[in-house]
DNA sequence: CTACTGAGTGAGTGTACACTTACTTTCGTC
DNA sequence: GACGAAAGTAAGTGTACACTCACTCAGTAG
C-alpha cells in the first residue's frame, strides 16, 4: 500500500520471507501468502527478484553475510583468542537469538540440491563461515590457546560438523539431544576437549 | 503388470520409492513417477498407502531399522569394544554404501517438519540410533578403552551432531569438508580425540 | 463351472500455485 | 502543470500433481 521506493522494498519482501521461510518452510510458502505478509500483491515480487527461487538465494546470500556481522560482534568484546573461541562453541547461529529463525532457512535450502543454483549459493555459504571459523582457530594457536596437533582447516571443519548437527537436532526439536542427566552440556564436552581444563575468563 | 501379493508389492514400492527419493527427493518425485518405476498405476499406491506422506513415514521406519542392522552387521567381526568405536566413527550411515542414498530422504524429511507425523517418525529415528551409539560408548568405557571423563549419554550426542554435520555437508557435495591439505581425515582426528593415541587394531 | 476375492487399470477431477497481462496511481523535475 | 518513470493493482492463465471413480481380469475354493 505504501509506495516505498525499490531499495527498500527489496529489502522488506526479503525480511517477510525470511519470517515466513522459517515459519512455514520454503515450498511450504507461497508467493501468494508472501504478498500479503509484505502487504503488497504478487507482481510486486516479480519487479524485485526474477523468481521465487531467485529470491530464495538472494535471502540465503544476506543470511550468511549477516550471520559473519553477528559472529563478529559478539566476539569483538572477549579479552582474548581462546575466550573468543569459547564464545564462538557457545554461539551456533542455527540455535541462538535472531539467527535462529533465520538458520531453517538454510537447512530448507539444504534439501534443494537438485538445484544447480541453490546448490552453489550454500556451497558459497558453507566455505564463508567455514574460512570465518578456521580465522579463529589460526589465532588460538597462536596464542597458545589450542594445541597444533591439528590443522586450523580440519578443527575448523569439525566445529563445523559439530555445529550443524547440533543445530540440526535443534530443528529437530530433538528432546535433551544436547545435555545429559548430570546437566553437561556438549558445548562444555567440546570447549574441554579444544581448549582443556585452564581457567578461562570471558 | 506382473500381479505381485499385496506384502511383496508394498515392500517393492518402499524400495523404488527410496531411489526415486534420493535422487530427485520427496517434494521433487511424483505419485506418476513412482508409480512408473515400480511398474504399476497409481491407484496401486494408493491401495498400500493411504497418502504419499504415509509411505514415506513408512520408508522412514524401515530406513531407521535397516541403519542399525548394518551398524551391527558392520561391528560383529571387530575384536574389542574399541574397534567397534573406531569402526563406528568411520561408518557413517550417510555416507557409506547403500546408505548413502536412502539418507538422502532422511535429510529431506528434516525439512518437513512443520508436519506433525513425519517429525515424529524422525524424532524415533535419532532417538533409536543414539540409543545405539550410547551402548557401544558404554561397553568401550567398561573396556577402558574410553575415558570416563564425559558420559556415554552426552559422548553418544557428540558424535550424532559430527556424524550429521558431517553427512550434510557431504551431502551438499561440499569440497573438501572433510580433509586438510595434510591428508588428515575428520575421522582421524575424532578418532585420536576418543580413543586416544594408543595402536589398534581393527 | 461359477462365483468370489483381491490385484490391477484408464481416464479423469479438483485444486493449489508460480507467474503474467493489461491497466492505474503517485511523484519528482523541468 | 504536464509528462515520464517507477510503484502499484485486479484478475486472470497454465500446469502440475495428489488423489479417485468405475471398471476388468486372474486365480483359487467349493
Amino acid at each position: 500500500m505504501t509506495r516505498l521506493p525499490a531499495a527498500q522494498r527489496r529489502e522488506q519482501l526479503l525480511d517477510t520471507a525470511s519470517k515466513l521461510f522459517a515459519e512455514k518452510g520454503y515450498s511450504g510458502s507461497t508467493t501468494a501468502e508472501l504478498a500479503r505478509a509484505a502487504g503488497v500483491t504478487e507482481p510486486i515480487i516479480y519487479r524485485h527478484f526474477s523468481s521465487k527461487k531467485d529470491l530464495f538465494i538472494a535471502l540465503l546470500e544476506r543470511t550468511g553475510k549477516q550471520t559473519i556481522q553477528r559472529w563478529e560482534e559478539h566476539l569483538a568484546s572477549a579479552p582474548d583468542p581462546a575466550a573468543r573461541l569459547g564464545r564462538l562453541i557457545g554461539a551456533n547461529p542455527m540455535v541462538i537469538g535472531e539467527g535462529r529463525g533465520v538458520y531453517r532457512v538454510v537447512v530448507q535450502a539444504m534439501t534443494e540440491i537438485d538445484d544447480e543454483d541453490i546448490l552453489l549459493a550454500l556451497q558459497n555459504h558453507i566455505a564463508s563461515l567455514h574460512k570465518f571459523l578456521e580465522g579463529e582457530v589460526v589465532r588460538a594457536q597462536e596464542a597458545g590457546a589450542v594445541g597444533k596437533s591439528f590443522s586450523p582447516e580440519i578443527t575448523a571443519w569439525l566445529l563445523m560438523h559439530l555445529g550443524l548437527g547440533y543445530g540440526m537436532l535443534a530443528a529437530l526439536r530433538i528432546h535433551g539431544h544436547a545435555v545429559d542427566k548430570g546437566g553437561v552440556h556438549v558445548r562444555d564436552v567440546v570447549e574441554r576437549l579444544m581448549l582443556g581444563t585452564r581457567d578461562r575468563q570471558y
